[in-house]
DNA sequence: TACTATAATAGAATTATTCCAAGATAATAA
DNA sequence: TTATTATCTTGGAATAATTCTATTATAGTA
């Protein structure tokens, strides 16, 4: 929590209770939760917080690079707290989300017809499986 | 037109004025269009054309593998009549999606730890970029 | 301690998508 | 043809995710 603060502290990014816990709940956090995720759990400590400030939040996160949107789920969106380029994997019968950490951008190259329109900036890759514990319930 | 009635006649798919109009308006078309792009076009010809058609139509399409949903945009969900696999290129200026014909399956091998969570049974690449029209203008 | 820019909040608004019940019709077979 | 019926279309309501707004509260700073 001190690291949280300290690393927050004096960026013009105010630390209020409510963003000090979101902050730690994401800190780490490998699930790729919701915005509904992140309410149910703050809302434990904070009764009275608002999706507005979860949202609000994670946008401001989002715009200082500390925090990714994933789109993977049509459903939903789903936030990442770790901003390094990764790619994720979902499971078609849970809908978990899973990291992959591997650089691809070496086996990326685009064909001629797309790089004459488009100046290529990034690129993330959905993989789509089954988990183990989905599996098991199938078989 | 003749083409498409041929196509899905008799495979237990009713084939409607609405629903010819939207297969007539996907054939062919790679703009990757919204349920709303769709809807606006249907409308100028059915003036009572429903959302619930039109997402019928997309979903009973999809159901049958002649479409894909595409989440690259985070905004919405865009239909595509291409079901091959191929994956997709954003402009991230003006939102415009374009196709990328290329298999990279070879090269998109998974690190251990991921395979030995999950069975793994498809992928989809989202590239970003600046498409020519948006760099003409920023620059 | 006072000041002020920024955040939190409730709730309304917006947008995308799904659901539902009633009437309409495409496909099929007599 | 015509009758049958399963399926489709439709308007509108319902849901769900996300954004907006006006008001109140407060973190950070002087
Ligand atoms: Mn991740
Ligand atoms: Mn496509
Ligand atoms: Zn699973
Ligand atoms: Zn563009």
């Amino acid at each position: 929590m001190e690291r949280i603060v300290r690393k927050y502290r004096g960026k013009g990014f105010k630390l209020t209770p409510q963003r000090i816990a979101i902050l730690k709940f994401l800190e780490g956090n490998t699930n790729h939760p919701t915005a509904d995720d992140i309410y149910t759990e703050i809302k434990k400590k904070y009764p009275t917080v608002s999706f507005a400030t979860v949202y609000n939040t994670v946008q401001a996160l989002r715009d200082r690079g500390e925090l990714l949107e994933i789109t993977i789920d049509p459903e939903r969106k789903h936030f990442d707290p770790n901003p390094s380029a990764h790619h994720h994997i979902m499971c078609t019968g849970c809908g978990k989300i899973g990291d992959v950490f591997f650089d691809y951008s070496e086996s990326l190259g685009l064909p001629e017809e797309v790089t004459r329109e488009f100046a290529v900036t990034g690129n993330h890759i959905d993989f789509y499986g089954v988990c183990t514990r989905c599996r098991a319930k199938t078989s």
